[in-house]
DNA sequence: TCTAATCTTGACAAATTTAGTAAGCTTTAG
DNA sequence: CTAAAGCTTACTAAATTTGTCAAGATTAGA
């Protein structure tokens, strides 16, 4: 499997939290409001990552959520494996397919391949954490920010 | 998009191909018997291989299909490419999708980190050519032979 | 020349996955 | 008690993947 909405839908929602001051929860609605993302599927898609202990929620009023640990001890390659499961470049052993995919179970140079890259994304996924994305985010907004004001002395 | 049946049955095919002798052209029958792949299917695929310049067609009686050019000319990435498109990691900026996935063409982190990825991705799979396919796969063939003979010996 | 083998090409259909909705439930602050 | 919020499962619609089908076009060999 690829990244999809879920995944990518995941990562934003936990940059929300982890920019929120980290005593209150943050509730489903207000990121939702900020991402443009359905209430419904976020719920979904949050409902994941507790079970995944990558947060932990308060219900009831004035509930919402906050995260389990530090940002800097959740990894990308953490939350997308909650959420899409483990990344798999070929379908070769995606769920359904399997038995048709391939002839038998002996040595495939391609497959050696796949699973060769896979180890390379994951590799890749797991050293970035959601305190880089953080970091590295409010480093783009700034830059944004400087860009249009840099614009409007000039037009 | 990531790499589905289509690009690995291209590549089993592609493989043949290549193992069987230069000057004559290996039909899809033989390649489909061998390697249990329907021929309607493959059809499909050794055209649009075809296409893309990787392979040289011969119709009629007696036709099939040889490399278009030499093994080690032909990378892994420019067949996956010609089969299944480039490779993304992440849908998000999929031909159907993308309007919904993303909120603005604004700096997105994990775009950045999906970029890298399919980057480093397509580096590795741009560095094997179907003739070190080749190479590592009779290496295969011969060790699964040799055990089988160890075997013998002893059960 | 005729015919069987073989590639060519586009249209179509079934299976699977993805994306998202709906609905009813449980918990908690006030 | 009640409204706000999360919890959970079931279901639906859209997109993609995985093929099949059918009607040619071309060529080798009898």
């Amino acid at each position: 499997m690829n990244i999809s909405t879920r995944g990518r839908y995941g990562l934003r929602a936990l940059l929300e939290i982890a920019t929120y001051p980290k005593e209150r929860p943050l509730a489903i609605r207000d990121i939702c409001e900020k991402q443009q993302i359905s209430v419904t599927y976020l719920e979904q898609i949050l409902y994941k990552l507790k079970k995944a202990g990558i947060v932990r929620s308060k219900r009831g009023a004035k509930g919402g959520y906050i995260l389990a640990r530090d940002g800097d001890k959740i990894t990308v390659s953490q939350i997308i494996n909650a959420l899409d499961g483990p990344i798999s470049i070929s379908y070769c052993d995606a769920p359904k397919l399997r038995e048709k995919s391939c002839i038998g179970p002996e040595a495939c140079v391609s497959r050696i391949l796949w699973k060769r890259l896979e180890d390379l994304i994951d590799k890749t996924l797991s050293s970035v954490t959601l305190a880089d994305l953080k970091a590295q985010n409010s480093c783009l907004q700034k830059e944004a920010s400087g860009l249009k004001n840099i614009r409007r002395k000039f037009v």
